[in-house]
DNA sequence: GTATGTTTAAAACACACGTTTGGAATAAAT
DNA sequence: ATTTATTCCAAACGTGTGTTTTAAACATAC
């Protein structure tokens, strides 16, 4: 058995768990029984339970973060008064996050609910490494989004902005827990991508409602 | 001194380092120490970290849930086709958390903050305790939410307040120097108010958008 | 003033955590 | 075949956790 085997499957098992959980609610040996690994293996592997922690964000930030900008280039936007509109953006990252190779299905939910976990858990460690890994790609998008909506104020523009992050991190945050409740007649536990078909007109709109400035 | 001052004075330091660090990252030490009370006290009062956790909530919680059903009945809304309109049912929430008492300034924030956490962090007892408590006000706003947005699908109208909800939860929740905020309470960063001011445009427009079931 | 119930205090408890260790097993290289 | 580096494993370490225990202090009523 090759090393990497071990350290994939301690990847995947902690991705699930950590989004399952939570970091703080996540033990290493939770998650080094379910990967069928030694606890030892972590601290070897990786040197500590934060570096793993950061090592789940990097399997697929890194791969995100590429096909945005390659999708940014392809469409030459930003260059040549090229002004993409804000739903060819918000398609972009849909779509950008669609193509990440995950080791399971529902990769995506999961992308999602880790984000959310990452901004909302007070991990500072995580916060720090975020930033000074993918500030690149997190300043880009803004830019695009600054060309597609040049008549709001850059503060206006800001928040909306989160409160759209909100939206997508908090809703694929509580997707399980909230079918269980609402479950009145439905069966079928939502899916993601049918979520994101209610998801993109509502960011719109919002996005691009009437300033409250003017 | 009484009895009810060592309660208080928990549940005041409580709710500050749990807004602060989340549930789990704060510990029963950090707590008693920062209101000046014996370890044991919680236990004694309380039962356990987790009933504590619920009674933070529950400080909150009763009183917004009694003004929301006060303030509904006195705009007789949902009678003799009495319909409110979107911006005044988030009016009624918003107002409706400021006039919650709180031991301190900033106690919106700090709410917010904590229903945040209270989602993303998957605290079991929690969820199950805010349901079964509250499960009669949240379901009264989403009647009073029908019937302001009667041409929406009750699949999307759910989907959409969910999105909204994850606004508002996310929001506050990222105003990260949450720290600088609670210790020098007239900070210059992001007020929430302020924060509001941008926010209700935003969902007016996001959740009354053109549906895509049309 | 004594008795009764309630609240505080200090200490200890059992346990789970992340991490480290030293040697066994395995693979790669000479 | 022997060496060398890498990976794995069982066990232990130290620390911090929520909780419990015991007794003292306090308040209240008879």
């Amino acid at each position: 058995m090759p090393q990497s085997d071990t350290v994939d499957k301690i990847l995947d098992a902690a991705e699930l768990l950590f989004a399952e959980k939570g970091f703080s609610e996540t033990s290493l040996r939770m998650i080094t029984s379910k990967a069928n690994v030694n606890l030892a293996a972590v601290n070897y592997h990786f040197g500590s339970k934060n570096a793993l922690i950061q090592a789940v964000f990097g399997r697929f930030l890194g791969p995100l973060s590429r096909l945005m900008e390659q999708g940014s280039k392809d469409n030459n936007w930003g260059v040549d008064s090229n002004i993409p509109k804000l739903e060819d953006i918000l398609r972009l990252y849909t779509q950008s996050l669609l193509k990440i190779p995950t080791s399971h299905d529902n990769g995506v939910a999961i992308f999602m609910r880790l984000m959310g976990l990452a901004y909302t858990q007070s991990q500072g460690h995580l916060r720090k490494y975020l930033e000074q890994q993918y500030a690149k790609t997190f300043r880009l998008f803004m830019y695009l989004v600054k060309l597609s909506t040049p008549e709001l104020s850059a503060e206006e523009r800001f928040w909306r902005i989160q409160f759209a992050m909100g939206s997508i991190a908090f809703t694929m945050s509580s997707i399980q827990p909230l079918t269980e409740i609402f479950e009145n007649s439905k069966s079928a536990v939502a899916k993601p991508d049918k979520v994101v078909e209610y998801l993109v007109p509502y960011l719109v709109s919002g996005l691009t409602a009437k300033s409250v400035d003017e």
